[in-house]
DNA sequence: TAAGACTTTCCTGGTT
DNA sequence: TAACCAGGAAAGTCTT
């Protein structure tokens, strides 16, 4: 499952969101899907706010058409929500199976944000320049895991906002995706703490002294501040 | 192929 | 004592 999840083309994406039962969706197959429904409006992808669009499958399913109102709007959340009907008829299968596949989807839903290669077509590159990553320098891992901090499983945290100061809370586990990411099964806290201090003389990280596992994001560190996230409706 | 940027690895020594 | 911090040195990887 690890394996496939991380190497799943975006052909073997399609096919599966198109056959399985929503509630078995990844947080890539809900984004895909909204886009999808996107491109068949004439709704301004750029007025959406993609915060709002990091969902599963089953966060997904819970939502009444009101829900989708209020998160996508009066234009396109009932169109969503159709969409969604529609789906989850055609593919009325036993939940238990799915409840099965989506447990094992949700161990590594997160990895998956992050690890994926993003999808590039026109009309979703504001999604996946949101959601996806963007880099793939440490300081970039790092920040893309705290602007999701509600999916970031505890790993970092933030200790002022305004200010870019942030904390490791599970600094080994935090290492071990990086390695993950970088196929390196020996990457330890260490190691990529070194290279956390490079970024001081670069000015991507600044020094935080008398602080433990906390960092303070630099002038030369780009896309952590809220006003250079994508627009909120 | 070379050069440079970036990261990894290892290390010593200091601090919490 | 463990975990972390600071930073030098050298080597590895990747991009241009």
């Amino acid at each position: 499952v690890h394996n496939n999840m991380f190497t799943q083309s975006k052909a073997d994406s399609h096919r599966f969101r198109s056959q399985a039962s929503p509630l078995c969706w990844t947080l890539e197959n809900v984004l895909e899907w909204i886009s999808d429904n996107i491109e068949g409006t004439n709704f301004d992808a750029r007025s959406l706010n993609l915060a709002y669009c990091a969902l599963d499958g089953p966060s997904l399913c819970k939502m009444s058409q009101n829900d989708m109102i209020g998160v996508f709007g009066p234009q396109l959340g009932p169109h969503l929500h159709q969409s969604l009907l529609k789906h989850k008829a055609k593919t009325n299968a036993p939940e238990t199976i799915h409840r099965k596949h989506t447990d094992i989807l949700s161990t590594y839903y997160f990895a998956v944000l992050t690890l994926t290669t993003p999808f590039r077509r026109p009309t979703d590159l504001v999604i996946a320049d949101i959601l996806a990553p963007r880099g793939t320098h440490l300081w970039e891992f790092i920040r893309d895991i705290l602007i999701y901090p509600e999916k970031n499983h505890g790993l970092l945290k933030w200790e002022d906002r305004r200010e870019g100061v942030f904390k490791f809370l599970k600094s080994e586990a935090v290492a071990q995706m990086w390695g993950q990411k970088k196929k390196n099964s020996s990457m330890t806290y260490e190691k990529l703490s070194r290279a956390m201090r490079y970024y001081y003389k670069r000015d991507i990280l600044e020094r935080v002294d008398g602080r433990r596992l906390v960092y303070k994001f630099g002038k030369n560190a780009s896309g952590w501040k809220l006003n250079e996230l994508p627009s909120v409706m």
